[in-house]
Formats: structure tokens, C-alpha cells, sequence
DNA sequence: GGAGTAAGTTAGTACTCAATCACTAACTAA
DNA sequence: TTAGTTAGTGATTGAGTACTAACTTACTCC
């Protein structure tokens, strides 16, 4: 058994809730499964955060921000183009090396209806103002132009889904996709 | 208490089916919530479906059709720029007034992973090859170019996601993304 | 008008899962 | 060394839920 602080607890506990919401969602994961990851009893998870909701709510946060970070750190000192491409080839890399932050990011999307339906409008929000956030993040970079950020968006979203619904990368569906050919259609132009 | 055939009652539990999916997921909708709104006792669903999951597959997989029945028929006998707007006209009037099918699709394209991961690869291959369907119907009218099909796949997505998310009309998010808007912004160029 | 069938219900079972409680083991400072 | 705190566990509970079995009610056709 190793110790840690409860607040290194918390941060293991993030991360494994990222990995078993981002498959399941909110109710197709049990705290058991996240615990089960963690190497922890189940029981615990409840000391170190107040129910199942917040260890979700803290996941989907974590993911917003580490999503902004990825995009602010790809563009930092570049624009327009360089810009573009650069962020592009982070998010691709984040949907190769780390696929369970961008499926906790679907599951965050979708999980906002039901919040909402419940009468929880808070939890809804986050996600946007998560989301305005994220968008105010490219804006800037990409030349503070609409078009150009709502398509870079909306590229991110497709490469969401099909990777959400389990394409492999030799399938034809991400043909005119990744970035480097993307942008050398933009060029072609 | 009204009856009717088995068929059509099948119909109605497609459609609450729809309805209660698209705002819970597959986890968080009881066969009671979608009995409920059929107006019919929860056993008897499964005299018309062998199981929850079989409803589940039968609303996407209605959802999927209803979706590539729209695009057909928008774009029929219109190719091009004509074909694209007619698309994106009929993609907003099923926003706005069949929500539900479109967090029904969320819900497929995010169920999947955890079908995937349960060894269930049946469901993601009729998935995709639903989306594959999709593809191709969009894919003719707007002049067989895969850049053109992807960028519209890829607005739809986005659409969706915000959809999702709860971003009302006004929101500024959606600038540069209605199709009017985003037309007029291809044509100013 | 009664036999057969198709539509539908009530009652119940086996199981999962979030959350609580009462407890123990390890660290730390005086 | 001991008093107090922090990390962690096992047992349990109560609510919810997919699914089954046995029964009832309405329609239809001879």
C-alpha cells in the first residue's frame, strides 16, 4: 500500500475518472471502476471528494483546461497559418497519445443535456463558459477571425466524433482531414 | 388505455426511445422513463424488443436513417453550392425542431467506445457504417470533393456539439455558422 | 356467442451501485 | 513515547433497474 497526500489522491483520482467517464460517461462508470484504477477502496473516494457528481465535474474542468493549455502552448508566438497548423498538430497529437481527453470531452458535451433537463444549469454553465474559453484561445491566434475559428472548431469536433466512433487512422473518413493535407488543399486553392 | 398493433407500438417506443436516449445516454435512461412516455408498462417492452439494448440499436439506427433521409431529400436534384444550402437549411430545421435526434446521435457516436471496449464491435461497426452511409449521401451532391463533404460533415458536428452544450440562438457562437451567414461569408471572399 | 389470439398488466426476482459508518494503520510534532 | 492527525479499509444499506412469469382484457372470425 503506498500513502500519498489526499491532494495527490485527488489528482490520481482525476486522472483515472477522466480514463472510466470518458468510456462510460456519467452513469455507464460506478465509483467502483474509478477506485478500482486509482489502487484505492471505494469508500475512500468519498473523503476526497463529496459525491460521484464532483469527481465528474472536476474530470470534465481538468480536461477543459488541459485542452486550452495544449492549444495556448502550440500557438504561443505564432499566427495565422503558423498558427493553425501548429495547434492542429497538437490536437493530433492529443487524439493519438491521450484519447481519453477528448472522448471525457464528449461525454461532457452530452452529459450537459441531462444536467440541464434536471434542473442543474450550473453544470451547464461551465461546460460553455469551458468552451467560450477554449474558443476566445484560438480566436486570438488565428487572426481574431470568426470564420476562421468557428472552421478550425468545428474540424476539432469531426476529428471528436470519428475518433469517437473508433475509425482507424488508414480509413478514408480522415482523408482531407489531418492537418497536413488540410492545409495543403488550403494551399492548392 | 388505447391499443394498438404491435407495430405500431414499436414505432412509439422508437420514437420515446429517441427522445429519452438523447437526453440520458444509454446508462441513464431506465426502460421505465421510455415506458413512461410510450404510455405503456415497462414489461412490455420487452415483449416488442428482446432487450434494452435493442431498443437502444432500433432509435439510432432509425436516427441514422432519418438523417440521411433529410440530406437525400434536401439536396435532390440540386448539386453544388444549391445543394449545400439546401442541406444546411434542412440540418437547422431539424435542430430546431427535432432536437431530440440530434442528441440521439451524440449519444451513438459516444456509446460506441464503450460498446468497443465491452467487445461489442457489432454496434461500432453499424455505427459506421451508418456514418459511411452519411458520407456518401452528402458526399454526390456536393460534386464527389471530399475537402467540400468534410468541411460540411465537419459544421454539422460542431452544430451538434453546441447544440448540445445548451448555447441558445443568440449566442455568439453560433456566428459564422448558420448557413445563410456562413454562405454569405463563402461568397464574400 | 364462444374460441382463439394478440395486447397489455401486476407482482416479483436478482443484481448493481452510490453512499455511510465504524473501524485500523501510518505518520508527525512535542 | 505518546497524543493527535491523516490515509485508508470492510461491511452494509437502501434505492433503483433490467428482465421474467403468470395472469387479464380486448378484439376477431367462424
Amino acid at each position: 500500500m503506498v500513502r500519498m497526500s489526499a491532494e495527490e489522491r485527488r489528482e490520481s483520482v482525476i486522472r483515472a475518472a477522466t480514463a472510466e467517464f470518458g468510456r462510460g460517461g456519467y452513469h455507464g462508470t460506478s465509483t467502483e471502476a474509478i477506485a478500482k484504477r486509482v489502487g484505492v477502496s471505494q469508500p475512500y473516494l468519498f473523503r476526497l471528494f463529496p459525491g460521484k457528481k464532483a469527481i465528474f465535474l472536476a474530470a470534465a474542468e481538468r480536461c477543459v483546461e488541459d485542452t486550452i493549455r495544449t492549444f495556448a502552448e502550440a500557438s504561443a508566438g505564432l499566427e495565422g497559418e503558423e498558427a493553425l497548423h501548429a495547434m492542429a498538430d497538437a490536437y493530433t497529437e492529443v487524439i493519438t497519445e491521450r484519447p481519453e481527453q477528448l472522448m471525457m470531452q464528449m461525454q461532457m458535451y452530452v452529459a450537459v443535456a441531462a444536467a440541464e433537463q434536471e434542473g442543474d444549469h450550473e453544470f451547464g454553465e461551465a461546460v460553455r463558459a469551458g468552451w467560450m474559453r477554449l474558443w476566445d484561445t484560438v480566436h486570438l491566434p488565428l487572426g481574431a477571425d470568426v470564420n476562421e475559428t468557428t472552421t478550425f472548431l468545428a474540424y476539432g469536433m469531426l476529428v471528436n466524433c470519428l475518433a469517437g466512433m473508433g475509425f482507424p487512422p488508414e480509413h478514408r473518413v480522415w482523408e482531407g482531414l489531418y492537418p497536413s493535407a488540410r492545409l495543403k488543399g488550403r494551399l492548392e486553392r
